[in-house]
RNA sequence: GUGCCCGUAGCUCAGGUGGAUAGAGCAUCGGCCUUCUAAGCCGAGGGUCGCAGGUUCGAGUCCUGCCGGGCACGCCA
């Protein structure tokens, strides 16, 4: 609808060029917005207002004369100037009935558009080390991110999800000489737990699991452990107490029986991850490995890159990346004195290689406080070669729980925190996934469990739920009535619905392609949310202003071709979202 | 100190790439269930859009400076 209009307005503008105007605008520039008073008509543009200057004329004469030059359409009934200059259409009831006869049509695949083209776009998130359970902020990042490429699939673009397992480097060394030192404590030893190891009870289980697998193959005396490590905190350092453990741990068993620890710990990890995400609706096309990525030779052949480019420098023993010469704020070290290659190296490697791999856009959706890690990767994959902006990302601001009022605290590195398996059990999926998206992404998030668990009205995620289900239960009323819907006599009588309740439902349905492709296009899932509030809305409304099953069998079937078609989109909004769509509650 | 995000009703937040009289939920107050689900609807009150300038026909929205809050600034990952 918005499109057309913009098209025939586009058309007006080309007959006055060369007399008003002495050019025409550019392309993006001639727009149609919906007007917020229902006095104004449906849509409004303001190009005159726009153009005046430039056209030397007063904005209401030359509103006047775009007017009096627009082709008629089936779809307008009126257009007026108003204001200052503005120009109103006013809708014909016609382009509310072919607007429901296509949703009807065209059912779950209402509202999606080919905007994108099918051009290649890649949603890396969450990406948590698979050296933890997932906890709450890591909720949010995959309901944002599961649910942007959701919405950049419905409006054309060949998305792909997919998940960066940073299963290389110290972290993973870390986790895996704790679950070692659970494992000696199954075998019978008593030695101290390291103060900078993962504390967690998930890992006794990945312990029991590598003694069913490695019975007592891998078990060490504590004394042989400890003998000769420095001290722990508090007294020593728990870094260097980890680093000393960890390499101990390499002499006793060997590098193959360190890996063998190493690799159970880590499958283990991420099928429980896997399933986590998956439980909460969240799947993705491709799980890369960090380490596989270095052993392929990725990171090598992207600092060969840089180097080609002239880009790298040896500096006190290390080999440098000038960064700065890429808008960031320092150089960056790519290979450390020690020969071991950073982490940076590796990322700068991974997403050369999505370049690579063919896609033209690269989201990445990261925790807030990743921020100062854009500006140096896409500093890394200008300097490859690369279009800088192809890197978009998108920062998701923290999480915290309230219970009520009551702020729940939340240890980092502690085993105390909430995960997100303890919330989705708490509140449900549903609850959960809806109140991760209700709020902008870019605001810190006030998680109230209470309110989410509440089945009150003062809980928003039944709000739209119900909506969807009054109209199942409007249709089994009916059949238990004996009565029958008639949906091509629905669609011809659109016409008959001329209650002020009707066409704020008409009207607010047809507005969802345009919310789906401003949530695509500015990635603001929470825009469709609050649409999706306002249909219920209307629809609420709608429903205790009138009866939908009346006597009069055509006007009762233009209402239920209505209702259905507010069911209809509001459940192929709430599946983007994630959220059921009950036909009972 | 430098960089990023933010500041809108008592509380929690929207505000469509600069448009017409700034909106919603909760909370408060008052109404609506013998009639398709009251997890709903209708109405009322509530605002110096942090402050001060600037850009223009027009600013909550863009620019600058201040005030206040959150986060980040490793040869960690």
């Amino acid at each position: 609808m918005k499109q057309e209009l913009e098209r025939l307005l586009v058309a007006a503008l080309k007959t006055l060029e060369g007399s008003l105007l002495a050019e025409l605008p550019p392309a993006g520039a001639v727009t149609v917005e919906r007007t917020r008073d229902a006095g104004h008509g449906e849509f409004a543009t303001s190009v005159a207002l726009r153009l005046a200057k430039a056209a030397r004329k007063n904005p209401r004469e030359l509103a006047a004369a775009i007017v009096k030059a627009l082709p008629s359409s089936p779809l307008i009934e009126r257009t007026e100037v108003a204001g200052a200059g503005f120009i109103n259409f006013h809708l014909a009831r016609a382009a509310y009935a072919s607007e429901l006869a296509a949703i009807h049509a065209q059912g779950d695949a209402y509202g999606e558009s080919r905007m994108g083209a099918g051009e290649r776009v890649l949603v890396e998130f969450v990406s948590a080390n698979p050296t933890g359970p997932l906890h709450v902020g890591h909720g949010r990042q995959a309901a944002y991110g599961a649910t942007l490429a959701n919405i950049l699939t419905a409006v054309g673009y060949a998305v792909e999800r997919e998940y960066y397992i940073n299963d290389a480097g110290r972290q993973m060394d870390i986790l895996a000489v704790s679950t070692w030192v659970r494992y000696l404590e199954i075998c019978g030893e008593t030695l101290p737990f390291p103060e900078n190891g993962y504390r967690g009870e998930y890992v006794r289980p990945l312990a029991a699991k590598l003694r069913a697998e490695a019975g007592q193959g891998l078990h060490r005396s504590a004394a042989a452990v400890l003998e000769g490590l420095p001290a722990d905190a508090p007294a020593g350092d728990k870094e260097a107490y980890i680093d000393a453990l960890i390499t101990r741990c390499r002499e006793l068993i060997g590098v193959d029986g360190f890996r063998q620890v190493l690799n159970l710990a880590l499958a283990h990890m991420l099928a429980d991850l896997r399933e986590d995400l998956a439980e909460f609706g969240v799947l993705f096309d491709h799980w890369t490995s960090e380490r596989a990525l270095g052993e392929s030779g990725a990171i090598d052949h992207a600092l060969a890159v840089l180097e080609q480019q002239g880009r790298l420098e040896r500096r006190e023993g290390a080999l440098w990346f000038r960064a700065t010469e890429f808008g960031d704020e320092k150089d960056r070290v790519v290979v450390r004195e020690n020969g071991v290659k950073t982490y940076f190296a590796s990322d700068i490697a991974y997403h050369l290689a999505k370049c690579e791999r063919g896609f033209k856009r690269l989201i990445d959706v990261l925790g807030a406080d990743h921020h100062g890690y854009v500006a140096r990767v896409r500093a890394g994959l200008i300097a490859m070669g690369q279009p800088g902006d192809c890197l978009e990302a998108t920062l998701i601001q923290f999480v915290s729980l309230f219970r009520g009022a009551e702020k729940i605290p939340m240890g980092k590195r502690e085993a105390q925190f909430v995960t997100l398996r303890q919330l989705r059990a708490e509140v449900g999926n549903d609850a959960c996934r809806f109140f991760y998206l209700m709020r902008s992404h870019d605001q810190p998030l006030d998680f109230d469990l209470e309110l989410a668990k509440s089945r009150t009205n003062e809980n928003p995620v039944y709000y739209i739920q119900y909506a969807h289900a009054r109209v199942a239960s409007v249709m089994k009323q009916l059949a238990a009535r004996g009565l029958h819907f008639d949906l091509e006599a629905g669609l011809a009588n659109v016409a008959r619905l001329t209650e002020a309740q009707e066409q704020a439902v008409l009207s607010s349905l047809t507005r969802y392609p345009e919310f789906l492709e401003q949530a695509a296009v500015n990635r603001t899932p929470h825009t469709l949310v609050h649409y999706l509030r306002e249909l219920a809305n209307t629809f609420h409304t709608y429903y205790n202003a009138s009866a939908f099953i009346v006597e009069d069998a055509t006007l009762r079937d233009a209402r239920l071709a209505l209702v259905l078609g507010v069911a209809q989109v509001l459940k192929n909004g709430l599946r983007l979202l994630g959220v059921s769509a009950p036909t009972s509650m």
